[in-house]
DNA sequence: GCCAACGTTGGC
DNA sequence: GCCAACGTTGGC
């Protein structure tokens, strides 16, 4: 069988708007997704993020609890050099720079939507009840989205979003 | 502010 | 390698 080119995937980030908002990231246009310090978000940093690949947007810890636009990852992951710098928050001694323990990519402002689409939408919508946001269990900071997923989000958000 | 869920740590 | 203790996260 021929070689495939590798489907687009699609991810969802968290971020407490106090911290950084998708205006921020309107502002910037692009940003670097430093400072994730769980492993296995690590490894989706690390592994499974290509360039191209949409991500979902969200805002927690605040209010609403929401989410609020569409990113693109316009870098795929490369080491966080924060866990270096003893000035950040994100500093990790243990992090070694010639095997380096964190990563980061970059991800690129696609759109915002008109209206938040908040987590109370989402846990009504009978399509989304097995999105990883939604289960109790779920703290990552970087998550898997399945393209159904996506497509629902950016369904009832009324969006349409070109990755290019 | 509470507390359940979860990841990490460290003694054994 | 187990697991209890501890700290953190984040929705409520």
């Amino acid at each position: 069988m021929a070689a495939r080119k590798s489907a687009r995937r699609f991810w969802l980030v968290r971020s407490e708007p106090d911290v950084y908002s998708i205006d921020d990231l309107a502002r910037d246009g692009v940003t670097c997704w430093d400072g994730v310090r769980n492993y296995q978000a690590r490894n989706t940093l690390r592994d499974d993020m290509s360039v191209g690949d949409g991500v979902l947007f969200y805002h927690s810890n605040a209010k609403p609890l929401a989410i609020v636009g569409v990113a693109r990852v316009s870098r795929a992951g490369y080491p966080d050099h924060t866990a270096w710098d003893p000035k950040t928050k994100y500093h990790d001694p243990k992090s070694d720079p010639s095997s380096p323990t964190w990563y980061m990519v970059d991800i690129e402002f696609v759109a915002r939507f008109d209206e938040p689409l908040c987590r109370d939408q989402l846990l009504d919508e009978p399509e989304l009840a097995g999105m990883a946001l939604l289960q109790k269990a779920s703290r990552l900071s970087v998550q898997p989205v399945t393209p159904d997923e996506w497509s629902r989000v950016l369904k009832m958000a009324g969006a349409r979003v070109k990755l290019g």
